[in-house]
DNA sequence: GTGTCTGCAAACTTTTTGCAGAGCT
DNA sequence: AGCTCTGCAAAAAGTTTGCAGACAC
């Protein structure tokens, strides 16, 4: 390990079980389908941020409608189960929640393949918190995303 | 200042002159027409990203084509004179590209208003070595954008 | 004059909405 | 039963493409 800096890294995520999936869907006093269930069991084997295509082509020669996937990842992404991410082409990908707040983390994409990298690595808090302050501006989040060529593509 | 800790931050950025603009046009063997010189004379005046259609609005009373506006950003892209830029809401915003090696920059987004404030700060350079040396990926890039509540909307 | 640019129309992609019937609890 | 969910159809929003005429050089 070349590295002499450690940058702040968060523990690595779990994933939820198959089990709290559906507890919290309940306590959210939303419906547990078939198709919900099918489509968190899909989700929980997957390690990047899929398009709403991707995951529509993986539930089985369409057995689920495409604008039913569309509606239960909004519902989910409203229910905290699942994160929105971008990463610059006008597709929305998501992905499950990990357990607990040691979910944040970003991606690292190929620009040719799009390979994805997943980063557990971010920059330290107090730059957030001082741009939070310079500003005025509460409860500041931010979306971070990096980009390059990988090793095949190289 | 309240602030010990100083962040990476790089020197104001300068807009550059319209004559640099036409030049560079020229030298990309572009043609400069009236539109495009009105496009850049636009987006010369404007401080933060704009969407297609807040430039098309821009232009007044549609003197130039939508069309015509995305086929325009998309070559300015090209040429590297305006950048992209995603916040978050699948609607691409272009911004004039500042002088030199000096406009990476970031944006601070209120996420009920939308108001947008440019951050000069970024995190250390070494975060991004790292992630790309433990990856192998080279031309390392990031996006990075911050969100929050800015104090009117508290 | 020649090759590029522009406007218009149309297509395409991603995402949202309305509504009636099916499904979960 | 009651309320939610789903499929189908349609619409909306953002973006791209084709082509003939207009314009820059």
């Amino acid at each position: 390990m070349s590295d002499t800096h450690h940058h702040h890294k968060c523990p690595p995520r779990s994933k939820s079980t198959l089990f709290d999936l559906e507890e919290k869907l309940r306590m959210g006093s939303k419906r547990l389908t078939g198709g919900r269930l099918k489509l968190l069991r899909f989700l929980n084997t997957q390690d990047h941020p899929l398009t709403i295509k991707e995951i529509f082509s993986a539930m089985d020669s369409g057995e689920m409608d495409l604008v039913t996937v569309y509606r239960s990842m909004s519902m989910l992404e409203g229910m905290g189960l699942v994160k929105r991410y971008d990463f610059g082409d006008a597709v929305a990908r998501f992905e499950l929640t990990g357990e607990g707040q040691h979910d944040h983390h970003h991606h690292l994409i190929c620009i040719r393949c799009d390979t994805v990298v997943e980063i557990e690595e971010c920059f330290p808090p107090d730059l957030e918190n001082a741009i939070s302050r310079q500003n005025g501006f509460t409860a500041v989040t931010h979306k971070l995303e990096f980009f390059g060529v990988c090793p095949k593509c190289q």
